[in-house]
DNA sequence: AATGGCACGC
DNA sequence: GACGTACGTGCCATTA
C-alpha cells in the first residue's frame, strides 16, 4: 500500500528549536533546529517507511485568513534569528533526501497538508501527519493519522478517530468547532471569552457543532454564559472559519511528484559532517549507506607470491577482522609497492616462502595500519613480522589523539589520498558482519594498501613539522611490538582459586540478598537501580539525596549518607561490592581465560586517551582491585606462568607530582622530593602552615585530595566531592595550595596563556593535545580545556616517562639475555615475572631503569616488590 | 543494540 | 545566573 508522510516543516523545526540547547558547529552556526528536525525524519524514514513524502512550510506572512481577520496570528513572538538562519539549512537537508518540500503564497503549511491528505485518502493511500500544532487533529479520519510531538522531539503521540474521542469525547472534525469556542491564544484565535477547554467540550457532547450552540442558545446552562454566547455569536463563527483547515489549494503537483524512496547518501553525509552531527552520520553510514561511487583501481591476485612481487618498501594489509586479535583469522593480505597492487588470500600467503621470509626480514620498511594487530595475529600462526616502521593508526593518533577515528578510511579522506570505504560498509557490523566475495575483499584491501602507500610521506611529513618523529619512532613504533609481545605472553591465573572465590562469594551473596529482602519486607532485584530506588525511597521513606535523570541516585555516596537511617543500607553496600568483584572480576576474568593454557591475554590501547596514557580491554587489566583489602585477593589468582618463578611489581612513586615538581620549577616541592619527604604530608605543612608534627589525619587526607585534584585536572566541585566539603571550601583550598607553591600556579596561568596561544600543550617528549575550547565562550567548556591544559603535560608526561622505561627494559632483557618477562603495565606499574636465578638481578634492575628513564630536576623513584602471587608483591 | 547507572583502577 | 564538571572499561537493567 502506498503511504504518503506529510510534515509540518515550520512547526516540527520549532520544537525542535525549543526542545533542543542551542547547539552550533565550530563555525558558529546553529544547528539545533536542524539537527532535531533531521533526528525526526531518520526516525520516520526508519519507522513508517514512506513510499511518498512532503514537507510543507508557511509561505510569507499573510494569507487568506488575514482578510477574515487582520489580526490573525497577531502578537506572536518574532522567530529567533538563531532559528530563522536554521530554515535554509533545513530545506538544504531536505533536498539531500530527495524529499519534497513547498509552501504556498497565501496558505498555511495546514492548509497544504489538509488539501494533500484529502486527496490521497481518496486515492487509499494511508496517511501520516507529523506536526506539534493540535489545530491539525481535525484532519483524522480512518485513513489520516495525526502524529504530535509531546515532549522534545521524537517524543510523539499519534492521533486516530478512537484516542481523539477517548481524550476528548468528539469527533475530529468537532475540534474545529472546540477552536472556534474556545479559541486559539497562538494564533490568536479570539473564540468566545470565559470559554475554554473544559466548557468547549461540555458545550459540543451536547449540541454538536458551533452553529447549534448559536441555535439553542437559550437551553445552555448559566445565565451568564448564555449572555456570552450572545454577545460573541460573530466571533464564534468567525473564530470556527479561522480554524478551519482549507481543503482545496491550488497547485500543480500531483500525488506521484512526492514519491521517496531514492536519495544521494553522500550528500546527507557530507551535510551532516558540515553540520558536525557526528553520531547521526555514524549511524546513518551504518544502517544504509549504498557503497559509494569509487574511480576503478587495478590490482593482481597473486596466487603464488614470489620475489619479483615484494621491494623493501612497501604498504602492507593484514586483515584481521575480529575485533579480539588474539588467535584469530586473516581474511587476506594487499601489498602496496612500486612494482604494482597485489592481493593475496590468507592460505597461498602464508605458504609462499618468500612471502614469509620477507615479512620476518628486519631490514625492510613496511607500512601497516595497527602494527600491533597485524603482528600479534601473525605471532599466533607462527609467523614474524619484523620489518615495520610505519603504523598509520599510530601516527594519526600522535597527530591529534582527539579525533574519532584513526581508519584508514577517515585519514584518507581527511587527507584527500586514495579512496577507500568503510570497512563497515564492507563487512557490516553487529550481528550483521559477514566477510563478502573474494573480490570484494580483495579490492577493499588493495584500496587500504594504496591510500596506506599515499598517506605514510605525508603523516611523516607531518609527525616531522611537529617534532614528533622521535616520539614516533623511537618510543611508539618499538612499544607496540612490545606491548604485542606482553599480550601475546599473557598472565597465568589460578583457575581454582578464582573459582574458590566465587563459589564464596556466591553463597555470601546469597545470605545478603535474603537479608535486604527480609529488611525491605519484600523480594526485588538489588541489582536495579530503579526497584533499588523504589524500595528505599518510596516503601522505606529515606530521604533521597540525589536524583539521576531517570529517577532515584542510589550510587555509593548517597547510600553512605542513609546508613544511619536503616539497616538495609550497608548490607546493599556490602552486596554491591560483593556483587561487583563476583561479576566483573570473577566472572568475567574466568570468561576470558584461554581453556588450555589457563592464561589472560589483554589487549591494549595504544591509540585511544587523549594523555598518552594506555588502556585495557577485554579483560582491562588496569582495574584489578586493590583499595580494598577483599577486591585485594583477586591479585592472588595472577600467578607466573612457570613452576618457580616469581611474580616482581615495581610502581613509580608519586609520578605526577614529581613531573610537577619538574615543569614548574618549584623549589620547595622540588626539595620534597629530593629528600623524599612523604608528599601529602608536606603538601599539608604547607597548605596549613604547620610543622611537620602538626599536621593531623585529617589535614593529610586534605593534602591528599588536593594532590589528587592536581594530578587528575579535577574541578573544586570535584574537589569538594571527594573531601565532602562545599565548592566553595573546596575552591579555597585550590587557592591556598597555589599559594603555597608560587613556581606551580606560574606554571599553571603560564601554560594556559601558552596553550590558548598555540592552540595546543605538550608533553615532555612532544606528545600533543589540541584545546580549541580555551577560547569557547561557554564558561564549562572553557574551565574544562583549561584543567586540561594543566593537567595534560603532567600525566601525559608521566605516561611517556614510563612507556620510555618500557622500551629500555625490553632492551635490557634482550641484552642481558634474561628470560624474565614483561607481563602488564598500570599506568605508573609495571608487573613482570621472574625465575629464581633472575630475582637478584631484576629486583635491582627494574627499579633503576624506571628511576633513569628520563633525566628530570627531580629524581625519579620506583618501588620494587616480589611475591609468589601478584597479590604478594606489595 | 543502545543507553543509563554504577563501580573499579589510576 | 546556569551550565556540569579527571579518564577508561565493564557489568547489569532497561528500553527501543
Amino acid at each position: 500500500m502506498k503511504k504518503l508522510v506529510l510534515i509540518d516543516g515550520n512547526s516540527i523545526a520549532y520544537r525542535a528549536f525549543f526542545a533542543l540547547p542551542l547547539l552550533n558547529n565550530d563555525k558558529g552556526v546553529y544547528t539545533n533546529a536542524v539537527y532535531g528536525f533531521t533526528t525526526m525524519l531518520l526516525k520516520i524514514i526508519e519507522e513508517e517507511k514512506p513510499t511518498h513524502m512532503l514537507v510543507a512550510f508557511d509561505a510569507g506572512k499573510t494569507t487568506f485568513r488575514h482578510k477574515t481577520f487582520d489580526e490573525y496570528k497577531g502578537g506572536r513572538q518574532k522567530t529567533p534569528p538563531e532559528l530563522s538562519e536554521q530554515f535554509p539549512l533545513v530545506r538544504e537537508m531536505l533536498d539531500a533526501f530527495n524529499i519534497s518540500r513547498f509552501e504556498v503564497e497565501n496558505y498555511e503549511a495546514d492548509d497544504i497538508i489538509g488539501t494533500l491528505a484529502k486527496d490521497a485518502s481518496e486515492k487509499e493511500y494511508e496517511v501520516k501527519v507529523y506536526s506539534g500544532d493540535k489545530d491539525l487533529l481535525q484532519l483524522v479520519s480512518d485513513k489520516v493519522t495525526v502524529i504530535l510531538t509531546k515532549k522534545g522531539i521524537t517524543n510523539v503521540e499519534a492521533y486516530d478517530e478512537a484516542l481523539i474521542s477517548e481524550k476528548y469525547g468528539i469527533t475530529p472534525k468537532q475540534i474545529i468547532d472546540m477552536k472556534g469556542l474556545m479559541g486559539d491564544s497562538s494564533d490568536n484565535i479570539p473564540g468566545v471569552p470565559g470559554v475554554g477547554e473544559k466548557t468547549a467540550l461540555k458545550l459540543l457532547k451536547e449540541f454538536g457543532s458551533v452553529e447549534h450552540v448559536l441555535d439553542s442558545i437559550d437551553q445552555v446552562s448559566g445565565k451568564k454564559m448564555k449572555e456570552k454566547l450572545e454577545q460573541n455569536r460573530e466571533q464564534a463563527i468567525m473564530s470556527k472559519e479561522l480554524a478551519t483547515i482549507y481543503l482545496e489549494v491550488p497547485f500543480e503537483t500531483e500525488l506521484d511528484d512526492l514519491s521517496f524512496g531514492d536519495y544521494d547518501k553522500q550528500k546527507v553525509v557530507a551535510i551532516m559532517k558540515e553540520l558536525e552531527f557526528t553520531s547521526l552520520v555514524t549511524k546513518f553510514d551504518t544502517e544504509g549507506a549504498k557503497a559509494q561511487e569509487l574511480d576503478e583501481i587495478t590490482y593482481e591476485v597473486l596466487e603464488t607470491i614470489e620475489k619479483r612481487h615484494l621491494s623493501d618498501e612497501a604498504a602492507l594489509i593484514v586483515e584481521v577482522l575480529s575485533e579480539n586479535y588474539h588467535q584469530a583469522n586473516i581474511e587476506g593480505f594487499a601489498i602496496v609497492n612500486e612494482k604494482g597492487r597485489f592481493f593475496i588470500q590468507t592460505d597461498h600467503a602464508l605458504n609462499s616462502k618468500d612471502f614469509v621470509d620477507w615479512l620476518k626480514d628486519e631490514s625492510t620498511k613496511i607500512a601497516v595500519f595497527d602494527a600491533k594487530r597485524a603482528v600479534v595475529a601473525l605471532g599466533w600462526k607462527g609467523i614474524l613480522l619484523n620489518g615495520v616502521t610505519f603504523d598509520l593508526q599510530m601516527a594519526s593518533y600522535l597527530l591529534d589523539p582527539s579525533l574519532s577515528s584513526h581508519e584508514i578510511s577517515d585519514v584518507a579522506k581527511r587527507k584527500d589520498k586514495g579512496q577507500v570505504q568503510e570497512d563497515e560498509v564492507i563487512y557490516g557490523k553487529g550481528a550483521k558482519q559477514k566477510v563478502p566475495e573474494q573480490e570484494k575483499v580483495a579490492e577493499h584491501l588493495v584500496r587500504k594498501a594504496d591510500a596506506l602507500y599515499q598517506l605514510k610521506p605525508v603523516l611523516e611529513k607531518e609527525l616531522k613539522d611537529n617534532s614528533q618523529e622521535e616520539l614516533f619512532r623511537e618510543l611508539e613504533m618499538p612499544l607496540s611490538i612490545i606491548l604485542g609481545r606482553m599480550e601475546t605472553t599473557g598472565v597465568k591465573v589460578d583457575k581454582e582459586q578464582l573459582e574458590n572465590m566465587g563459589t564464596d562469594l556466591e553463597g555470601r551473596l546469597r545470605d545478603l540478598e535474603q537479608k535486604i529482602h527480609e529488611l525491605a519486607g519484600g523480594t526485588f532485584n538489588i541489582n536495579s537501580p530503579k526497584q533499588l530506588g523504589e524500595v528505599l525511597f518510596e516503601k522505606l521513606e529515606l530521604p533521597p539525596i540525589k536524583k539521576t535523570k531517570t529517577g532515584y541516585s542510589t550510587s555509593a555516596d548517597v547510600l553512605e549518607k542513609l546508613a544511619k537511617d536503616h539497616e538495609i543500607v550497608e548490607y546493599i553496600l556490602h552486596y554491591r561490592q560483593l556483587g561487583k568483584l563476583n561479576s566483573t572480576y570473577i566472572e568475567g576474568l574466568l570468561k576470558v581465560t584461554k581453556e588450555e593454557t589457563n592464561k589472560i591475554h589483554t589487549r591494549y590501547n595504544q591509540a585511544l586517551t587523549q594523555t598518552g596514557r594506555l588502556s585495557s580491554t577485554d579483560p582491562n587489566l588496569q582495574n584489578i582491585p586493590i583499595r580494598l583489602e577483599e577486591g585485594r585477593k583477586i591479585r592472588k589468582a595472577f600467578i607466573p606462568s612457570e613452576p618457580g618463578w616469581k611474580m616482581v611489581a615495581a610502581d613509580y612513586s608519586q609520578i605526577e607530582l614529581r613531573v610537577l615538581a619538574h615543569i614548574s620549577g618549584d623549589e620547595k616541592l622540588i626539595e620534597a622530593f629530593q629528600t623524599d619527604m612523604d608528599i601529602h604530608t608536606k603538601t599539608a605543612m604547607d597548605v596549613f602552615h604547620v610543622n611537620k608534627e602538626e599536621v593531623t589525619s585529617n589535614m593529610r587526607r586534605s593534602a591528599k585530595a588536593v594532590n589528587f585534584g592536581i594530578v587528575y585536572g579535577i574541578s573544586d566541585f570535584g574537589l569538594s566531592q571527594s573531601l565532602g566539603i562545599t565548592r566553595k571550601e573546596a575552591a579555597q583550598f585550590i587557592e591556598r595550595y597555589l599559594a603555597s607553591y608560587p613556581k606551580v600556579k606560574e606554571y599553571m596561568d603560564n601554560i594556559i596563556e601558552d596553550a590558548r596561544e598555540k592552540g595546543y600543550v605538550s608533553t615532555l617528549l612532544q606528545r600533543r593535545r589540541y584545546l580549541p575550547d580555551l577560547t569557547s565562550r561557554n564558561f564549562n567548556k572553557r574551565s574544562f580545556a583549561e584543567r586540561t591544559a594543566m593537567n595534560t603535560p603532567i600525566q601525559g608526561t608521566a605516561a611517556d616517562i614510563i612507556k620510555k622505561a618500557m622500551v629500555e627494559m625490553s632492551s635490557k632483557l634482550e641484552e642481558e639475555n634474561l628470560k624474565s618477562r614483561m607481563l602488564l603495565q598500570v599506568h605508573d606499574e609495571l608487573i613482570f615475572e621472574v625465575p629464581v636465578e633472575e630475582m637478584e638481578t631484576m629486583m635491582k634492575l627494574v627499579p633503576e631503569v624506571m628511576e633513569q628513564a628520563v633525566k628530570l630536576d627531580v629524581p625519579l623513584k620506583a618501588d620494587v616488590s616480589f611475591g609468589e602471587t601478584w597479590y604478594d608483591a606489595k
